[in-house]
DNA sequence: ACTTAATTTGCAACATTATAACACTTCTAT
DNA sequence: ATAGAAGTGTTATAATGTTGCAAATTAAGT
């Protein structure tokens, strides 16, 4: 994917298969490389959150995992996001208590999510750009910045003409 | 104060009282032009919160209504906080579940939070010029943003003296 | 001033999100 | 094989946030 390419999280028709088909095989491949092994839980686990592009809490994947006859207690989950979330493979969204798939797992980097108050969709975004500048502004002011989340909350393409047809 | 100022939050020595009074005058000043209502519950809550430059649950506010007699149930703090939030005196970290005082009352911003992971002290930044940028960065994706927040996690410039300093 | 309507606060109950502590199992490396 | 480490299961509980309704206060019109 070029670097700037829009995310396929605000693509209207998109392969979503492929999404989480993808997401599955760059996080094996991640904790591969990383030692870390990536059991049947953790990624059923991120399965589930890539179910989708809009966010999903922790209760909300515990609700998937008791439909399928797996009766976990909530740390079970939350130990298996906060696994994903530290090898990179998701995204915390703190504004939403609630978690995403990354679509750059892999390398380190601080997103721009981009949250759709309509539908919930999120986008993530990795504008290299924005994070120096911050960190610049920051550090003019004697604060050395280490990592940086960035909320927007917004209409997404899909629900901005969905807006514009009703009207 | 200049607009790029170094905010307040960041000098290790400055007259906090001055803030703290700074801050209630500027409120009650923002709801007077706002036709709100600045009660004694909203302006007590607003001070608690301005109490120090490092956020302050919800709960933690509770705890110190209580210690003066007050017993305000959480909806009542609750809903306090969501005026201030409304009013833009106040601002919801929600990395943190907690809550700052805004440094630059009245006129609509979106801020940029530097959190030192240390010593918890956060100040905030207002860089019109990284809200444009990545507005416009999502407007070429097709998404219209409509607010930002940014949380970036760091050292503060005395923890970093002091840290240096141990060393 | 008096009444009405709207806003604010009090209060009880509850919903949601997250963690602590400890037992048990499974995997890995020797 | 076996010891140690890592992962998972389970119980209980903590921390954060909300709903709904009643009482009190305030604002505005008469």
């Amino acid at each position: 994917m070029p670097r700037d390419a829009t995310p396929t999280a605000l693509k209207v028709h998109h392969d979503h298969d492929r999404c989480i088909a993808d997401a599955l095989a760059a996080a094996a491949e991640v904790c591969r490389e990383l030692g870390a092994r990536f059991t049947p839980l953790r990624r059923r686990v991120l399965e589930i959150v890539w179910q989708s592009h809009k966010p999903l809490g922790a209760y909300g994947i515990l609700d998937v995992l008791a439909a399928e006859g797996r009766r976990p207690m909530p740390p079970t989950v939350y130990r298996a996001l906060d696994f994903l979330v530290a090898k990179g493979l998701v995204h915390r969204i703190p504004s939403l208590n609630a978690f995403i798939g990354c679509t750059r797992p892999g390398r380190r980097h601080d997103g721009q999510y981009l949250i759709c108050h309509n539908c919930g969709t999120v986008a993530e975004l990795t504008d290299e750009g924005l994070n120096t500048a911050l960190g610049k502004a920051a550090r003019g002011h004697g604060f050395a910045v280490e990592s940086v989340l960035t909320e927007a909350v917004g209409l997404c393409p899909a629900c901005a003409e969905r807006r514009k047809t009703a009207s």
